[in-house]
DNA sequence: GAATATTTGTAGCCATGGCTACAATTTGAC
DNA sequence: GTCAAATTGTAGCCATGGCTACAAATATTC
């Protein structure tokens, strides 16, 4: 007795879909968002160290607007990761690899808050827009917004 | 004693950071990534029912290129909070909801294609972007897009 | 109709990124 | 130097989205 008396042919069924370019295009967002938080982390450090000398979890904790606890947590990670160094309650510090990710995080932010102004769009959305698109651009595409932002200078 | 006797003095800390902004475009985020699963499924079953009649677990496994426990996990939530429905062994069907999803979905997503490929990505590249992009793109931003794509035709 | 293959469900594990509550440490002020 | 405030850490909870392994249901084939 079936459960579901609308249900179809199995013939209906099996066709492959059309290609693995689907599933290689969630394999590439599921691991955009392993390494945005990351990125996430680096660029805030380096912006708190821009202005303050010190970065400290109450400073990412203000950043990011979540508990201190998350930050710790997430610090601990990245700091396995080999992004960030510190000492029980010393302040946060940028590894070599950090630094590293942080200035290619940063220049690849302005590319996109720069190509978005260009484009028209107000610098608030700009700002908002980038933070989520930054981590989702490919090279090519990135280089194609630089020379459009060029262009239209 | 200091554990960490480069400490800085106190008064380094407490400057609020420059404004809420920055709070409001991680809240942004963090509220994206929460529909961007519900968008993504309600797409991806779209797609599969735009092809087949009908749409199984084992069709958003493949798509999605992930096990179909996750598939079905993901489906029961999605069925909780109303955009997708289906009985135990039985297809996965849109709700009005999920369709009005879907369609809003694979629009913006069309926007977000098109527009890439208007500034000259390569479409392979543009699809795999288009992915990672459209979930964080303002309907300030997707107007910008729409217009420039517009005029570049 | 029985056997097999496919599909779906369930149990239980893991990592990530949220949280509160409480403990420990460090700093600043008195 | 002591005490209060700020900061950090720890314990333990939750939801999401991954997984394997195994059980149950359904469909196809013989």
């Amino acid at each position: 007795m079936s459960v579901n008396s609308a249900r179809p042919t199995r013939s209906q069924l099996g066709k492959p879909l059309k290609s693995p370019l689907q599933s290689r295009r969630h394999e590439r967002t599921r691991r955009d968002h392993q390494t945005e938080t990351a990125e996430d982390y680096v660029e805030a450090v380096a912006d708190v160290l821009a202005e303050k000398e010190i970065c400290r979890v109450v400073d990412l904790a203000r950043h990011f607007a979540v508990s201190h606890v998350t930050v710790s947590k997430i610090v601990s990670r990245l700091k396995t990761e080999g992004y960030l160094h510190s000492e029980p309650y010393g302040p946060i510090q940028l590894t070599i690899k950090g630094k590293r990710v942080a200035v290619e995080s940063k220049t690849r932010h302005k590319t996109v808050v720069d190509f978005l102004l260009a484009i028209g769009v107000s610098p608030m959305v700009a700002e908002i827009d980038a933070e989520g698109m930054e981590h989702h651009v490919s090279s090519e595409t990135l280089s194609k917004f630089e020379k459009f932002t060029r262009a239209a200078r």
